[in-house]
DNA sequence: CGTGTCACG
DNA sequence: ACGTACGTGACACGT
């Protein structure tokens, strides 16, 4: 017999759809068109063509309303209209099914179901067939006979449900599948059944009468509450059967032999090409990127290159401070080999003399420099343009190569456990190598219609003052850590005692779960509505609850101990430094974030953690730190051109203080330290475009009064509102924002169909050219500062940048000087509308330079 | 591997 | 009725 698969492709679009489609965010190709359910349903198309090898398929479709529709208007109500971003892709799956050689059909007026009914009949009255349908939807397995089958799809994996196996589970024939509907109903579809009754009595029901019509023939041996049940949802009954039951019939004048599997054509690589499914590509056709011939070179002489060439550093480990060179893919249209680690550190003089391009050059020097080889002459970093191009740039090369089509293999999937394969290593750094080299004039290409400055003047340039930050790194020493460790762990387990012998029990009290359990069932602390267990909210039973004062203490202790102590301790290398990563191509406003460790979050608030910085020290003399006086404020005031938020900053009033001042409508001398910390708030909370509910929450204010005070700092800074307005308006005409100097942010949230993440997309909107024009500008000055030391030959290093703060490792002799060089070089980085600030301290570790 | 929490600007 | 301020990274828990 030969096997005729019946697919519901209604169904395996809306699952692939909703499947992938969180918070509204829907995978789209570099177009912008969504392609989330097409990939889910390429995925599954291909799966049953390799599971099942079917020589008949038939992708059934719904059209237009039903004759149901009809018969019950209710019919479906309450389901939400197909969102668009879904409604398009239905168009190119039937064109990617005619790619596939497989049959697909619609008829106005039914549904897939009733389609997949017409098939499954025609299986079953001919002996040469057999039938398989593939759907979730359980309507469906009422079609089950002796000679079709359903594989009924769970949300990983899927039940094969034929006639046996459905009369376990449900204990009646799978023709009763519609009857069972009847009295239970279907609240997807919104068929209503019997009111009162579910699944369980309804079969019970089913077993003992066989059917809808049965069970109201004898309804007088039915007693009690159920007969009442059935007797008034009698009509509903008949209408519910009637409704969920599948048409067989439909006028599709086809016939199996219509329906042949044909096999894919050459299009449907085009398509897939369009969608960029790269990885469906590679199943049809390997060929555009394989590697051949790569010469494994063994002796520094066979090395000759000579001109511009693509290399690739295969290094074991993301965090490269940390991790084995095992070699380096070249490409070029003359070469195409892979330099072993040994071999590159006799130093080929490609590495200083051939201009390079490359995937993070940053990475590229470190890990060389740590095997004791100098390179230079790099004009091309991938990943850098490909951020600024808004792609798929993260720290392993192989996500944003895949989305070229070179299919790169995953740096975890290379290097298990310091395990890999070496020729499969060398094949994939040349491949790596061919994709950066394949790729660069059309990358070069695609930024120059955009904007190139930002890429040669900013980020380039920035490259090599990280690279030496990095490897220049932080000194640590190790015994004030040690003391602290000591001190803090006698203290943790001294509350850890408290804290058991106060809730009469031993819990762990780093498990959210069961610290609410504790606080909130057994000792009665007052819980939120999340029951949240965060220093927020324990703060305010500070006091009325002892325990809760332990808990805090202890919270903030562990913290201490595992981040900023144990955590710490695990990156201190052997030259008692500490060498973060500086990822350059992570945020989405420019900032640069940091990792391996994180040094851009140690504590600074409380003074108790704020200790940790104690153990941060000098290589030379004097840890100094230059921060930028309210960057952001200053950025509103030159971006909105509000004349009074201009005229506060140039004539150096506290901002704080001036905004009290307008809000609270008083004079300078009578603003209190609570009305500027509240002013301070307000201040902050327009940058983030806050709304009156949150600033009450954090001020602890009413609503009304907090909208008060945003209503009055709008009136007072005219012209504020009036930029903020006009940002957001134009990002939704545009789909993007971009900062001062040109840097773009795609905003998809601003056309959601849910109202909150369009209003998170207005947020993002109005913060990023004020976030992201800040981290232009200390950009910016970290380039001219670094070039200012160089010609002077200072031998104090740039260490850390936080966002709108520069950290130095400053020889004496060199102090002043260079307090002026930076102070200087960071207030005229970029000329604004007001003048920027810097305010500088020096001391003997980071704690004491603050 | 996602969630809660907390550290920073 | 909902949820509510932008941008990050690390650790611990629990499925």
């Amino acid at each position: 017999m030969e096997k005729v698969i019946l697919v519901d492709g209604n169904n395996l679009m809306f699952r692939s759809y909703y499947a992938t489609a969180y918070m509204g965010n829907v995978m789209k190709n570099s177009k912008g068109f969504p392609t989330n359910a097409l990939y889910g349903f390429a995925n599954m198309m291909n799966k049953i063509l390799n599971e099942e090898s079917p020589s008949y398929i038939l992708v059934a479709f719904d059209k237009g309303k039903t004759f149901r529709h009809d018969n019950y208007h209710e019919y479906k109500a309450g389901r939400i209209e197909t969102p668009s971003e879904l409604r398009q892709q239905f168009v190119v799956a039937k064109e990617m099914l005619d790619a596939m050689g497989i049959k697909w059909f619609e008829i106005d007026g039914y549904e897939a179901d009733d389609i997949i009914g017409t098939f499954s009949m025609m299986v079953t009255n001919d002996d040469n067939y057999e039938g398989l349908i593939i759907s979730s939807d359980k309507d469906l397995l009422q079609l089950i006979n002796d000679k079709v089958k359903v594989k009924l799809l769970k949300s990983k994996d899927y039940i094969m449900m034929d006639k046996n196996t459905f009369m376990q589970e449900y204990g009646i024939e799978p023709s009763k599948m519609i009857d069972l509907k009847g009295l239970q109903g279907d609240s997807s579809d919104n068929i209503p059944g019997v009111s009162g009754i579910g699944e369980k009595t309804a079969l019970k029901l089913l077993q003992e009468y066989g059917s809808v019509e049965n069970i109201y023939v004898n309804l007088d041996k039915v007693k009690g509450k159920l007969f009442e049940k059935l007797n008034n949802g009698k009509d509903s009954a008949f209408m519910s059967k009637q409704l969920a039951t599948i048409y067989k019939e439909v006028p599709v004048e086809l016939t199996i032999e219509d329906i042949l599997y044909k096999g894919p054509s050459e299009k449907l690589n085009d398509i897939y090409k369009e969608l960029e499914f790269y990885s469906f590509i590679k199943n049809i056709n390997v060929k555009d990127n394989v590697v051949e011939d790569v010469v494994v070179f063994k002796d520094i002489n066979e090395i000759n290159i000579k001109k511009d060439v693509a290399i690739f550093l295969e290094v074991d480990n993301i965090n490269y401070h940390d991790g084995k060179v095992i070699g380096m893919g070249i490409y070029n249209d003359e070469i195409s080999g892979f330099i072993p680690s040994d071999l590159l550190k006799e130093n080929p003089t490609f590495l200083t003399k051939i201009n390079k391009y490359t995937y993070d050059i940053k990475k590229t020097i470190v890990s060389l420099n740590k095997i004791g080889v100098n390179t230079t002459n790099y004009d091309f970093d991938t990943m850098i343009i490909g951020y600024l191009l808004e792609m798929n740039t993260k720290d392993d090369v192989s996500y944003m190569a895949n989305t070229f089509g070179y299919n790169t293999e995953f740096i975890e999937n290379l290097y298990k456990k310091g395990i890999y394969n070496i020729d499969e290593v060398s094949k994939e750094a040349v491949k790596k190598a061919k994709f950066i080299y394949e790729t660069h004039d059309e990358l070069l290409n695609r930024l120059s219609s955009e904007d190139i400055t930002l890429y040669k003047d900013i980020e380039l340039p920035l490259v090599y003052v990280l690279t030496d930050m990095e490897l220049t790194g932080m000194k640590v020493d190790p015994s004030i850590l040690e003391s602290m460790k000591e001190e803090i762990n006698i203290k943790i387990e001294l509350l850890k005692k408290d804290i058991y012998n106060m809730a009469g029990e031993e819990f762990n009290i780093n498990s959210p779960r069961q610290l609410a359990d504790i606080l909130y069932d057994k000792i009665g602390v007052p819980a939120n509505k999340k029951r949240t267990t965060d220093k927020e909210h324990l703060s305010k039973y500070k006091n009325k609850y002892p325990i809760v004062d332990k808990i805090l203490e202890y919270k903030m202790l562990s913290k201490i101990y595992g981040t900023y102590i144990v955590g710490l301790e695990d990156f201190i290398h052997k030259d008692s430094k500490i060498h973060t990563i500086f990822n350059q191509t992570l945020t989405r406003t420019g900032r640069l974030s940091s990792s391996y460790p994180n040094l851009q979050n140690i504590p600074t608030r409380y003074e108790y953690a704020k200790l940790i910085r104690k153990s941060f020290v000098p290589e030379n003399d004097f840890i100094m730190s230059s921060d930028y006086s309210q960057i952001e404020l200053r950025l509103l005031a030159h971006l909105s051109k509000a004349p009074k938020l201009i005229e506060a900053f140039k004539s150096g009033i506290d901002v704080h203080t001036k905004t009290a001042m307008e809000v609270f409508n008083v004079t300078k001398d009578q603003v209190n330290s609570e009305m500027r910390h509240q002013a301070k708030t307000v201040n902050f909370g327009i940058i983030y475009g806050m709304s009156g509910f949150k600033l009450s929450e954090n001020l602890d204010i009413p609503i009304t009064e907090a909208q008060e005070f945003i209503d009055k700092y709008f009136q007072a800074f005219k012209g504020v509102k009036e930029y903020l307005d006009k940002v957001v308006s134009k990002a939704k005409e545009d789909g993007y924002v971009r900062t001062m100097m040109g840097r773009k942010r795609t905003i998809d949230e601003l056309n959601n169909t849910n109202y909150m993440i369009r209003q998170a997309g207005e947020r993002i909107a109005l913060n990023t050219p004020i976030q992201g024009a800040s981290a232009d500008i200390i950009k910016k000055a970290m380039i001219d500062i670094y070039k200012k030391m160089n010609e002077k030959k200072l031998k104090s290093k740039m260490v850390l940048q936080i966002h709108d703060e520069l950290i130095f490792d400053v020889k004496k002799e060199e102090l002043e000087t260079l307090k002026e060089l930076v102070k200087e070089t960071m207030e005229n980085a970029y000329k604004l509308e007001v003048p920027l600030e810097v305010e500088i301290s020096t001391g003997s570790n980071w704690y004491e330079a603050k």
